[in-house]
DNA sequence: TTGTATGCGTTATCAT
DNA sequence: ATGATAACGCATACAA
């Protein structure tokens, strides 16, 4: 405990800076020496000082993770963990290891991050959300530090890494797909429209009802947070208008828990009297009953693919913003009433 | 980017040693130059590296996290993000950040966990599980480096930093209350054996039997992993028996669902052929249909103080070992059968 | 192929 | 109350 490079130096009669060319596997050193210098650390138990070659290196080989401020509540959502697991295998495979910002309130959070960041803490980061107008996405932008988003940034979309489905594209699809089923009064539960992810989703929404000639009616449409409770209040909304939806486009599997919930109080029948589909397809999806309907986009592959472009604009500064899609694909079940589609 | 404590001090004509002084609010620095010395650090927009501090410091401020090797599976779970939220919460409150191992075999994290610990880059860890003749647990044991464990160590459980449940008594009140139904032929459900939580588990569900003068059969004992698809295994086995039991204790909600989907498959009634329960109370078990009863293990609470008595023996090394037991509640719902407790 | 010297950005120990 | 200087442990440009 506490050996250096000096006293392996020491007892393998060389100097310093061999040891830690031996431990680089320099080319250049002796394997004659190399052995002799090994023996030493073997026997001393050396193990390099992280920190101290940190600071030498400038590198911490450390990512960094910025949840959305309510983390507390994040941590609920299949969503994190999931993407999690991509991140932390990429990152594994190129022995970066993960540090997880805390924070609480927004405010916390940026100065975690900037502690990060000039801290030099971590090389990069990776932001599991996007927001309209982020300051933490703002400052990671300006200080040109690298970064890569999970979704479509707000702005500058052209000169940011990121990974994302193509929202657009999967909500018109799944609008699309209760249309088809017979339904014309569609509703749409999303999440809060500081996210980019609403948005995108919504004009895909919005785009298959132009396409069918169905009028927007913004009394079907209701914003809330990912989680159970907010699902159960869309619907209590939704269910007591004059002419109530028919069909439900949810964005989150949670929130479609709770509506499926709410459903069930109000005596409704899924797929019967309402049509429910979700996104994501988490592991609850499949389990629920009835079970959901869900927009797969593959989280896991999200967080993979963003680890793997951080790492890249990391190891080489100058090369360009990379965008990626990663597919979707719509997981028929029973809250949708059929499993074939109809022509 | 990259102004350091010199170019401030440069700035502010003063000593770097002087800034370093202000920037730890040392009381012995007039106030005057403190003003001094902030303007110019506001003006450069200086932010201290902490790296060079931990390295002067010998302090990280950071916690290592040490999931089991199979975190692919792990994350799958809802308990590790709960006990992440508990732990996150506190590290957050004494500005700690969470640094994740990654590894995927047993040898990896094993490294990794080495490397955490000499090369200094945590100043403390928590072991989110806890197995029979675990090499980390020991490593950690011997080094006489700062860590938790989630969980009762397999042995020294004097010695070592701990906060776990009444494990033994859950199960066996849970086993009562099967028997209270009028349950004889009970079955258990449970994770591996190298898993201290479950050998817990086993004995009190032995000594309820033992009570109720119900022998103990092996057949109705199965070790299973913490999935959905190892709860429809272990149900396939059971109920393929020439007495089937008729109420299971299932020591994990994932395996609980799978055993409700198993049950369903094969037509069995729950709760009217087979009362369930399961131990969690994850999200989940609410949401599943029928409802899970469910033992209540205080995942969040379990994250935050081994979190306060981690930090605890951080800040005091001398100090001697603390255990902590966090208290369980059994939620009752529809899969065990009846809500109000029968006389 | 190996050694020397210096720097990485702070903190801590002396002085003054 | 402040300054000079030496750690902290390693990496690397330059010498040899």
């Amino acid at each position: 405990l506490g050996v250096t490079i000096k006293d392996v130096a020491k007892l393998a009669n060389v100097a310093p800076s061999t040891v830690s060319r031996v431990v680089a596997n320099n080319p250049r050193i002796s394997e004659e020496t190399k052995r002799k210098v090994r023996e030493a650390m073997d026997y001393l138990g050396y193990h390099p000082n992280f920190t101290a070659r940190s600071l030498a290196n400038r590198s911490a080989r450390a990512i960094g993770l910025v949840m959305p401020s309510s983390a507390e509540k994040a941590f609920q959502n299949p969503f994190f963990p999931e993407v999690l697991r991509g991140i932390s295998t990429k990152a594994h495979e190129q022995e970066y290891t993960l540090l997880m910002s805390t924070g609480t309130t927004e405010d916390e959070t940026y100065r975690a991050v900037v502690g990060m960041v000039q801290g030099r803490r971590v090389d990069g980061i990776v932001l599991l959300y996007s927001r309209v107008d982020d300051r933490i996405m703002n400052y990671l932008f300006e200080q040109k530090f690298p970064f890569t988003v999970i979704g479509k940034p707000y702005k500058h979309d052209d000169q940011i890494n990121h990974v994302d489905n193509d929202n657009y594209r999967a909500a018109k699809e799944v609008t699309d797909y209760h249309i088809k089923n017979g339904h014309e009064r569609i509703g749409f539960v999303g999440g809060s429209l500081n996210l980019v992810v609403t948005t995108d989703r919504l004009l895909g929404y919005e785009k298959a009802l132009q396409n069918a000639r169905i009028s927007y009616k913004s009394e079907y449409v209701i914003h809330a947070d990912f989680a159970v409770e907010e699902g159960r209040r869309a619907v209590s909304e939704l269910m007591t208008l004059d002419a109530p939806p028919t069909a439900l486009v949810v964005t989150d599997d949670l929130m479609a828990l709770g509506v499926l919930r709410m459903l069930d109080d109000m005596g409704l029948k899924v797929p019967d009297d309402v049509s429910v589909s979700s996104f994501n397809n988490a592991m609850i999806a499949d389990l629920s009953t009835p079970a959901l309907t869900s927009v797969d986009i593959n989280i896991y592959e999200l967080g993979y693919q963003a680890a793997d472009l951080l790492l890249h604009s990391i190891e080489k500064p100058k090369s360009s913003p990379q965008m990626l899609k990663v597919k979707h694909e719509i997981i028929k079940r029973q809250s949708s009433g059929t499993f074939n589609e109809k022509e």
